[in-house]
DNA sequence: TCTTTAAATGCAACAGCGTTTCAGTAAAAA
DNA sequence: TTTTTACTGAAACGCTGTTGCATTTAAAGA
């Protein structure tokens, strides 16, 4: 990749902490979305929980991942692709929850166009979640 | 309308009990999604909020309601149109939620296609959330 | 390099959502 | 009217996420 996690950190004007290192790394690493118990739960006590939600809650802000909803119940995080800016999340590809492993994809290549909103409607954003058996789990 | 409330819940395998009579009116009357916590407030201390989330539970379960999923963090049930059968919703309409007054809308008349997956991916369920400002709020 | 300062962290406490268990109660069937 | 079944209320608990405050650390400036 052309960026190193601390250029990453330094790009979007946040302090290089080890906890920020840490859980970058983490997405770098993952094919999937990470809610803060995964994190939490491979960081096994390595920083306070609090200390990650408010990194999550950073990393958000500055536009380094992007919120995955999901019917886990709780908020999943992905990397931003670069179309991302710190204000707006302008990518809208599909997310796929897998209900064997529980692990939700972006399917980046997956585009979703705007919906038709009736008269009177007016539209912002909008958001696709697609769910069945991913490809590890249908050859599993 | 073709049934009453207790055709309904009778129809659908549950006893007529006060709680069940209170909380489907509600539907009924309701334009928008509601959540655990809207029934709760409209039926102040009424019932016991367990009580609440099973008679949610034992109406999603026997296919009168659906989950409506936002970003409100909490899970939102709107009544089903005829063709939800108890173990499957069937319906793919788009859900609207309003970023000024928080509520979410069922759009029945806006049809979502299933999306297209890449290989290795099977797809049982899709879900199409948008956002912006609804109706009532644009005119006011 | 040392000092300063602004930001990040850890800890304690708290609030909200949802679930489980179990005893008491009410609806429907016999 | 009695019996059976399932619904309800209450207490307790777990998980997710937030806030306030004291302490520590990163980064900027001398």
């Amino acid at each position: 990749m052309a960026h190193s996690i601390d250029e990453v950190l330094k790009v979007h004007g946040l302090k290089i902490t080890s906890t920020r290192k840490r859980v970058l790394g983490l997405y770098y690493q993952s094919d999937h979305a990470l809610a803060h118990s995964d994190i939490e739960g491979q960081l096994d006590g390595e920083f306070d929980r609090v200390t990650l939600y408010r990194t999550l809650a950073a990393f958000e802000e500055k536009g380094i991942i992007h919120k995955v909803l999901d019917e886990s119940g709780s908020v999943k995080y992905s990397l931003c692709n670069s179309s991302c800016q710190e204000d707006r999340h302008q990518d809208h590809h599909l997310h796929f929850q897998c209900e064997k492993c529980g692990n939700t994809f972006c399917l980046e290549g997956v585009h979703i166009p705007a919906p038709e909103l009736p008269g009177g409607y007016q539209l912002s954003d909008w958001y696709m979640l697609a769910k069945g058996i991913c490809q590890s789990c249908a050859v599993a």
